[in-house]
This record gives structure tokens, C-alpha cells and sequence, in this order.
DNA sequence: TATTGTTATACTCTATAACTATA
DNA sequence: TATAGTTATAGAGTATAACAATA
């Protein structure tokens, strides 16, 4: 079977036993990352990725390069993804402010409504979820999540092609 | 706006709070979803659908419908992530057990090795990076993760919209 | 009729390499 | 030469609908 030079059986709360935790748990989280956050049915559906980038968009990000770097993802599929969003008629694509090779992306009126609604919706999703949880478990999973993202960092190197 | 300071007032601690956080560190957790897990290199490397669906067949499952259930995707899916398996030498297709309809997945000896190789490459990089925490932050993030599976259940969400 | 699994179809995400235009 | 962004290409994951074989 398996062996592993981090196993400790004195507590439960050892390296491995969070290794896996967080691997047992991972094809739910996933499931939840594919279906919760883009849940806005209808008209205003967006993938996750294309949902993040609007949001990025939303918050005052403008160029592509921004977008890729601020998505971690390769300049292509930042472009891709701004294509589907273009697609839909949600953002706009214009020049550049400084360097006429760049690009400028700006949220369309409609897709400041649906970046809206769907921000909304998505904290409302997530607050009713969070409802179930009591103070103590609300801080001690809000400072979970600020270690899990502290020490997987992904290697340094960036998506740049 | 939250901060990555570790002092936390109670306010913050509400539902709102953890919702804003948990949107906020999506593209991070995603990102290293996307390449933390698959980390092992050159032959040995696998896509995430397919080291899951490959452990839940080295941990005995073997029908494709049990399979779709537990990677929580649709039966399409799963057997498009077989095949990937399958043209990797991983994994075999045999006659079902009691039925006629069923079919048998089976690891082959490389997948079988492939499988336990990526199991402990993934295991002992978490390790890695959570050693990097104490007992308390372990033990916190244990039981985070957790409420988090718990309070997120996707079928739990109401399907009447 | 219902179930198991696959096919057909269509779309999105992803990356690397090559390209265009600009600096 | 170097940079910003796109195009070309290839491959994987995803789902719904339709289908075949079996129950």
C-alpha cells in the first residue's frame, strides 16, 4: 500500500491527515467551483472563468495582459475568454490608452447588469450556505482559507507566453 | 476590504464576509486545482478528471455509472475520461459482473503503478506545503474543510428556480 | 418500459507555437 | 529585439439528446 514519510499517528491534525482531507474532499469542491458560483440560470449564464473575468473587469481591470495575469491563465485562453464575453455581447473591445498595440476591455451596459446580478446572486448562494454555520466555524473557516491559499501557492513562475 | 492580516475582529466573521472571501480566493483555489494535483511530470501525467477517476478505481470501484457518482460528473463524461485512461494503457474494459449492460473497469499494472506514483507525488507535496503550518492551523483547517463540503452540499441547493 | 453505457454533437477551457503590429 | 495581443492548432472536459443492448 501507500506510504508516505509524513505519516505522524500521534493527531489527527498532521500534515498527512490534511493531505487526505483536502484530497478527499477535492471532487466536491470541484463539482461545487463547476456549478455553484456560475449559477445564475437563463440568459445571464456564465462559466466560471468567464464570470471571473467579467468580475475583473467589473472592478476596474482594462487590459488583457492585467486579465491574464489577474486569472492566472495563459494570454490565449485570456483572450478566448473575452471572446465568449465579447460574444454575448457583454464587453467591448477598444483601443489601447497608451500603446497602440494594446487593448482596451470595457464592461458593455449589459454586462455591468449581469456581472451585478450575478455577484449577487452568487454571495446570496453563498451566504444562505454559510447561514448553516455558527460564528465560531465562520471565523475559523474564513482563516482556513486565508492559510490553504498561503501555502499552495503555485509555483512563482507566471502563465506568460 | 479584507486584509491578509491574521487579527480578525468578530465582525467579519459573518456570512458575507466568508462568502466575499471564498470569491475572492477562487482564482488562486482554481488555479490550483488546475496544477497542483496533475503535478506529476512526463509520462506519468494525468489531467485531473483522470487521477480522480483513476483513485476511485484503484480504491475498488469499478462500474461507470458508480464511477460518474463519485466524480459527480455525467455518464458521457466519465466514459470520455475512461477512454483517455484507456488510450493510456491505465485501464482495461471487461464484461460487467451481473449484467449484460454493465461493463468492468479494470486498472492495468501501469495503471496501477501510475496511480500509487501520483497518489504519493500529490500527497507528499501537501505535505510539504502544510508543514508549513502548526497544529492549531492543521487541526482548524481540517474541520474547515469539512463545514465547507458540509454547508456547500450542490444537491442540497434548492432546485425549484 | 427502464437502465447501462456509448455515440453524436456542440461548446468552453487550456496551452504552446507562430504570427502581426507596435515599440 | 522585445512586447501586446491574436490566430492556429491540438487536446481535454462538459453536458444534452439520441441510440443500442439488455433487463
Amino acid at each position: 500500500m501507500l506510504t508516505n514519510n509524513c505519516d505522524i499517528n500521534e493527531s489527527e491534525a498532521a500534515p498527512i491527515e490534511c493531505a487526505r482531507e483536502l484530497m478527499g474532499t477535492l471532487p466536491r469542491l470541484r463539482r461545487i467551483l463547476l456549478e455553484f458560483f456560475p449559477c445564475v440560470e437563463g440568459h445571464l449564464a456564465l462559466t466560471l472563468p468567464q464570470f471571473f473575468a467579467l468580475s475583473c473587469l467589473y472592478s476596474g481591470e482594462s487590459l488583457p495582459s492585467h486579465l491574464s495575469r489577474r486569472l492566472m491563465v495563459s494570454k490565449p485562453t485570456a483572450t478566448v475568454v473575452v471572446d465568449g464575453l465579447v460574444k454575448r455581447g457583454l464587453v467591448e473591445r477598444g483601443a489601447g490608452p497608451d500603446d497602440r498595440r494594446q487593448v482596451t476591455l470595457r464592461l458593455t451596459p449589459a454586462g455591468r447588469r449581469v456581472c451585478e446580478a450575478h455577484r449577487q446572486a452568487v454571495e446570496q448562494r453563498l451566504c444562505r450556505a454559510f447561514a448553516g454555520l455558527g460564528t465560531d466555524e465562520l471565523q475559523r473557516l474564513l482563516l482556513a482559507l486565508r492559510d490553504l491559499q498561503r501555502v499552495l501557492q503555485p509555483d512563482a513562475q507566471e502563465k506568460e507566453t
